[in-house]
DNA sequence: CCGGCTTGCTGAGCAACGCTCAACAAGCTA
DNA sequence: TAGCTTGTTGAGCGTTGCTCAGCAAGCCGG
């Protein structure tokens, strides 16, 4: 009133991409404390020091918002695990688990508040996270060199549930070594879907 | 207006514990269809024919309805897996394995979103089937008539985790018979946790 | 310099929903 | 009849997701 007609923090301007990128940004930045369903279109387009209707400009509604943040998020994961090309098989799978480990002991909560939002609840963010477990377990199986049929998949699909699982209680509370994890990990792996299953005799 | 004062359908007065089961009832019967946060009071409140505010009466907030919603989902998955007393141990284990896949083949969906549910988003209902998932883990380390250290309560939850995630999947493509998968998550969970165990090198 | 175009951006406002509160009413007891 | 308990409601408030008409900043052709 007293001032001039300008805004206290002149607007800033932004391109569509950039735009998009920093409330996706400021998404997962809140991931680790906020499950992201619950994520506010107020707090998100506060931060970001922008109107509420303007997220609405990038994002049709609050769902699409956060399942792009869920994608982001699965991106990251996604591309901190895959192999570098040119590794050799044997090591692929070696390198992602120790990497998938690393993942989750330096980002601890924000990553299990991932794993839980893109476990439950809203069926449309499940998808995203579920999509990218499919392609970790083409590049499994490739890695392993063993054939990706239906049981097989399964059975990786269900081993991954259950790393994620044990991972997620071993930060918390490390009962073993690490290399020690990492050897369990493998072998259950290997037992389950390797050429001479050790578990696997429901062979069809 | 032309009619009594009276409404339509007379008020239907109820005892405080039947009210609060007729809510939890149709909260559990809304499950399969609605994620368990997107209940919406109203709808709730509609199908029990009575006003938002009796709802808010017998429980505090959303949230403490919801989570009593899951933790009759969760009671009934209990009671059902539960072995009969005066079960042989060896046969323990078995029975709740195959009476769990009963339970998923029947309820399917239903079952499915319970666990989407309780796996994500909201950690007041996290850690309601957390809770159920640790009560059986002391039922089948007792069962399986071995020590039930940490080491092995992480292992036998994350199997869990596997067994879940496995059956989920197999109930909408059964890649194998029912007795093969009942055997494979058998042994399994013996070669994890067994006296001799196939997998568990990393013993302490 | 001006009109017009594109496009990033906002404010007012609506509808749905969670939640509160004062008060009514049905049944029991005295 | 009076009074108590307790199941129940309607009005209403604040927040939040979402819409819409329109402003404003930069860029163009004339």
């Amino acid at each position: 009133m007293t001032a001039s007609s300008r805004p206290a923090h002149p607007r800033e301007r932004r391109t569509a991409g950039d735009r998009r990128a920093q409330l996706v940004q400021i998404g997962l930045e809140l991931l680790p404390t906020t499950p992201v369903q619950e994520l506010t279109i107020d707090e998100v387009a506060r931060r970001a020091g922008i109107s509420r209707s303007l997220l609405f400009h990038y994002f049709a509604n609050k769902r699409e918002y956060y399942t792009a943040v869920t994608r982001a998020a699965a991106d990251l994961l996604w591309e901190h695990l895959l192999p570098a090309p040119g590794t050799p098989p044997e090591e692929q799978v070696t390198g992602m688990l120790d990497r998938y480990v690393g993942w989750v002991e330096t980002f601890r909560e924000s990553h299990l508040a991932f794993v839980r939002g893109a476990a439950g609840g809203d069926p449309w963010v499940s998808e995203v996270y579920a999509d990218t477990r499919r392609r970790l377990v083409e590049v499994a199986l490739a890695a392993l060199e063993l054939p990706d049929d239906a049981l097989r998949r399964q059975l990786v699909l269900a081993w991954f549930a259950f790393t994620e699982d044990l991972v997620g209680q071993w930060v918390h509370e490390p009962t073993t070594t690490r290399p020690e994890l990492l050897d369990l990990l493998r072998d259950v792996l290997r037992g389950l879907v390797g050429d001479r299953p050790a578990l696997l005799r429901a062979g069809r």
